[in-house]
DNA sequence: AATATTTTGCAACAAAGTTGCATTGTTGTA
DNA sequence: TACAACAATGCAACTTTGTTGCAAAATATT
C-alpha cells in the first residue's frame, strides 16, 4: 500500500513526506470521507494542526481529494477517482452522511442526475448530498 | 411587509422581538440565502453576534428557514416555503451557489430527482447543490 | 398594570482557521 | 554520497467563529 501512496504523490508532482503519506493512508484505510477534525484526532501526535490544513488544501488543489458540502460547518474530504485532474474534479457520485454515526460515504453506484437550470446559470459542479441512516445504523 | 413578518413569527409561536423581525426581513428583502456572516455584517450594530446564532437556530427548529450545505464552512440559510413544519423540512428544490459573487439561490423551478440508494441506506434529507456562475455574473 | 416567562447582551471562554518565519526535510545534480 | 536549492513543517501569535452562564431587559399573560 505504501507503494501505491507514494505513486499517487509522485504522479501529482508532490514531494513525498511523512505527513502526506500518513494523511493519504488514513483516507485509504477508512475508505470513507474524513473531516479535518477526524484527521486531527487520528494523527495529532504525529503532526501539527497547521500541517493538516495545508496538506488537505494541497490535495484538493492537486485533485487527489475532493470536498463534500455539509450543513454542520465541517467539510468532509474524500479520495478522488483516478480521472480527477488538478483543479478539475469529476465527482458525479452521491454522498451520504449518516445522522447517527456521522460516517460519510461515497455512493459510487449512483451517479448524479443531470439537471436543467434556468437561463444564465452555468453549472460547474453538482453535489448531491443525502443524509439519513446508513446500513450499519439501521435497526 | 411588517405585518407578514409578525404573522410568520406568531404562526410559529415565537414572541415578536426586534432581532427576529430584523433578521426575518433581511431574508425577505434579499430573496437569496444568507450565511451567518452576511447577517452579522448587515446588523452588527443592532444586535449581538450571539443573538444571531440563537435566532437562526430557533428559525431552523421552527421550520422558518432551512440550511444549505456548502464546501466552505459557511452554512447558508434560506426561507422555507409555507409547507415547512417544525423539525420537518420539505425543501426539494435545487440550490445554486455562484463561485463569482457568492450569492446562493433557491432554484424553485427545479426539484431534486429521487435517487435509489443501496440496501440499508435510508434517506431523510436530500440536498442538490450546484455551483458555477449565476445569471448576473455570466459574461 | 403587575407578574411570569422569554429573549437579549455581556463576558468569558473554547474551538477553528490563518499567517510569517525559522528550522527541518526532500529533491535533483554533481 | 554530498551539496545546494527548494519545499514542507512546526511553532507562535493571531483572527475568526461558535458556545455557555447569568443578569438585565423585553415580551407575553392574567
Amino acid at each position: 500500500m505504501q507503494a501505491k501512496i507514494t505513486e499517487i504523490l509522485r504522479k501529482h508532482q508532490l514531494s513525498i513526506t511523512e505527513a502526506r503519506k500518513k494523511i493519504l493512508s488514513l483516507f485509504w484505510e477508512t475508505g470513507n470521507a474524513l473531516a479535518h477534525g477526524d484527521i486531527e484526532q487520528k494523527s495529532s501526535e504525529d503532526f501539527d494542526r497547521v500541517t493538516i490544513y495545508r496538506t488537505l488544501q494541497t490535495f484538493v488543489e492537486k485533485g487527489i481529494i475532493h470536498t463534500i458540502p455539509t450543513s454542520d460547518n465541517s467539510v468532509r474530504y474524500a479520495l478522488c477517482k483516478d480521472e480527477c485532474a488538478a483543479g478539475h474534479h469529476h465527482d458525479d457520485h452521491v454522498h451520504f452522511i449518516c445522522d447517527d454515526c456521522g460516517t460519510t460515504y461515497c455512493i459510487d453506484e449512483v451517479s448524479v442526475p443531470k439537471v436543467k437550470l434556468p437561463k444564465g446559470f452555468n453549472a460547474v459542479q453538482t453535489d448531491l448530498v443525502i443524509s439519513g441512516t446508513c446500513n450499519k445504523c439501521e435497526q
